[in-house]
DNA sequence: TGTGAACCCGAGTATTTGCTCGGATTATTG
DNA sequence: CAATAATCCGAGCAAATACTCGGGTTCACA
């Protein structure tokens, strides 16, 4: 099916009509990855569903790959907002409050559409440019790792590097694991609790031993 | 490609040879997978690089899915293997080699095959047979849900199954997360310190507040 | 040693699916 | 109001790929 696709260069839509169509269309991706998975999701399938021709959607994704890598990157960048809102609010210079405003973080952005986040991390392969547009964690972890540099300048960039991996690894494997197998707990707020429980004291630690 | 497989039954090896066959087409599947991942992966291909022919490869397995699913779980009990193996040892009374033990435990089941098991967390779809498969997680909580319960009964079972959710979501991931992004802390056993440093207090604390 | 069962073979078939291309339709511009 | 560009269309091609089937080969066992 898929060949070593050589990414041809499509148009980019100029005119208003057209940038409409893109967003139907990757609207249209969304919904029939949610609904068949990946592997049945075909660019003919998108196209009849979003009500354009399937020539209209070649004349801006060059194949099936570079259309979910698009819905893909859309979707990872609605999420780093959030968490972008989160991290600037300039109080949590009390390491309990940054942790729980990362972790609330984390909470948040998984209710981001969490049926499609669900497939993209599950089902869609992460080869090509999807391995890029699906990497999230590197991001995160870059920009918690930065933060964490600007606030707390005593950490060497060896432990701010490790740090930002332990809480980002653990924040994102522990609410994605409670959203698929344990959604009560996210009702309830346990799941958030409990993490508290473990990264507050662990956070607290590593600034202490400086 | 791959319609609603209704899983047509296959005859089973009975004699030697047969099953060597079927081994031989196992370890191809596993050669295959990681030298070209999921999608480029075809029957056809693993048919022949195992040295046999097509027609023998459908006597055993009714479809693509069902080769990989055969091959996830023999990887899953190999794994299980190891851990169980770590998790009998009688003289983890005290937390922290109880601890110390289960991340010892994680670190051990990414070493078999860890490029196989790459492919199949990354590129192979949860779906149909390969969701329950490649469920590893769940299966590894049970357990140490169990011998929690077993080493300290006056956890609630509530409680015992949320620390033991908590403790192999941050395993696991931790771990995964070193194997594909820093091996080097591997190799120094930074990450397997850092782990304890997040762990051992957190599960101590879980102990002490019943 | 004969016979039926288990096993193996691989060219070929039936589908599926990504994707093109020539031409119709609508917008923009001078 | 041309003329040119942008957009849209969808039948159909080419290639890939899962899977079958009829027939040959090897094994178990009496």
């Amino acid at each position: 099916m898929v060949r070593e696709k050589s990414a041809k260069p499509r148009k980019q839509p100029v005119q208003k009509r057209s940038r409409q169509t893109v967003a139907v269309i990757l609207q249209a991706t969304a919904r029939v990855l949610v609904r068949y998975g990946y592997d049945r999701t075909t660019t003919n399938l998108v196209a009849e569903k979003a009500g354009v021709s399937i020539g209209s959607l070649y004349e801006y994704f060059p194949n099936k790959q570079a259309l979910v890598a698009a819905l893909a990157s859309a979707h990872v960048e609605e999420l780093m907002e959030r968490v972008d809102r989160v991290l600037c609010v300039p109080e949590e210079d009390d390491s309990a409050l940054f942790v729980a405003a990362l972790l609330r973080a984390g909470l948040d952005a998984h209710r981001v559409n969490p049926a499609l986040h669900k497939v993209l991390v599950e089902q869609v392969p992460r080869i090509g440019a999807l391995a890029a547009s699906l990497d999230i964690s590197s991001v995160l972890q870059r920009k918690i790792e930065a933060t964490l540099q600007r606030r707390a300048p005593g950490l060497s960039s060896a432990r701010a590097r490790m740090v930002a991996l332990v809480l980002e690894t653990c924040i994102e494997a522990l609410t994605h694991r409670a959203v698929v197998e344990a959604p009560e707990w996210l009702e309830t707020g346990e799941i958030e609790t409990e993490a508290l429980r473990l990264l507050q004291p662990y956070f607290a630690q590593a600034l202490a031993s400086r």
